[in-house]
DNA sequence: CGCAGGTAGTTCCGTTTCGATACCCAGTTT
DNA sequence: AAACTGGGTATCGAAACGGAACTACCTGCG
C-alpha cells in the first residue's frame, strides 16, 4: 500500500492516503486562512524547505493548492487552497472540534471529556 | 517539530500530529465498524505485521484504542476504538462525505463536484 | 502422533521516504 | 559591494516502512 491512488480501497481510506500525512494537513490547514507565500509557511508550520517544497509540489498535483506567480516586482509565489482544497473545511471544522473536547490547551483528559453533562 | 506532543501548536496541529499518519487513521477507521483481532485488521488494512504492530502500539499509548485478550480457548486478541478513539467518528464521517464528493468510485471529478446544485 | 495451518506478534534487513542543513540564484536593501 | 529575503534544489544521514522469516502456541486432519 501506500500508494497514493489505489483504486481498490474504499473512498476513505483513498482520501486518507491523499490527505493523511502530518505536512500535507498542516499544510492545508495554515491556506485556510489565506493564501501564503512559502517562507511564510515555511515559519508558520515549521517545516523545512526540503519538506514543505515536497508537500506544496504534493499537493498542487493532486489539486489541493494552486500557486501563483506574480512576476511584477519582486518575483512572489502564492499558495492558495483550489476549490478541492477548500471542500476539506468541513473536515478540519470537525478535527477542531474534536481538539477542543479532547485536547483542550490546558485539560488533557484521559476519560471521557467534562463538556457539560 | 515532528513531535508528538508540541503544546506550543494549536489544538488543530496537535490533533493532525497524534492521528495525521495513513496508518493511524487506516486502523482507527477500521476498528470503527466493530472490534477486530491482529489478524483481520492486518488483511483488512493491508499493513505489515511490523507496521500493524507499531501503530497499535501507538495508539494504545495515545489511548485511541484499547486490547483485550482473550484467554479462554485459543488465546486471542481483540482491538476496539476507546471512547476517545470513538469520538473521532464524527471526523471520519467527514472524510467520508468529503469522498463521496471528490472520489466517487466511478467519477473523479478535477473540477466541482456536481452534487445536485 | 505429526504435520499443515492459523493467531499474534518480533527480528532482521533492504528500500523508501523524511527532514535538516547547506547551498544557489535573483532581487533589494544599505 | 555585502548582507538579507524569497523560493527553492542537492545532499546525506535518520527514521519509517514492507516483507520475509522466525517464535510460540493452539487447532484440526489423516
Amino acid at each position: 500500500m501506500t500508494a497514493e491512488d489505489n483504486p481498490d480501497a474504499c473512498p476513505i481510506v483513498r482520501s486518507i492516503e491523499q490527505i493523511g500525512s502530518q505536512w500535507r494537513l498542516v499544510v492545508l490547514h495554515d491556506l485556510r486562512e489565506e493564501e501564503k507565500r512559502f517562507n511564510e509557511l515555511k515559519r508558520s508550520t515549521g517545516a523545512s524547505s526540503r519538506t514543505l517544497s515536497r508537500v506544496l509540489d504534493d499537493l498542487q498535483e493532486m489539486g489541493f493548492v494552486s500557486r501563483r506567480l506574480e512576476e511584477d516586482a519582486p518575483v512572489a509565489t502564492f499558495y492558495t487552497l483550489t476549490d478541492k482544497g477548500e471542500s476539506l473545511c468541513p473536515v478540519f471544522d470537525e478535527i477542531e472540534t474534536w481538539a477542543d473536547e479532547w485536547l483542550a490547551p490546558e485539560t488533557e483528559p484521559e476519560a471521557e471529556p467534562a463538556t457539560a453533562d
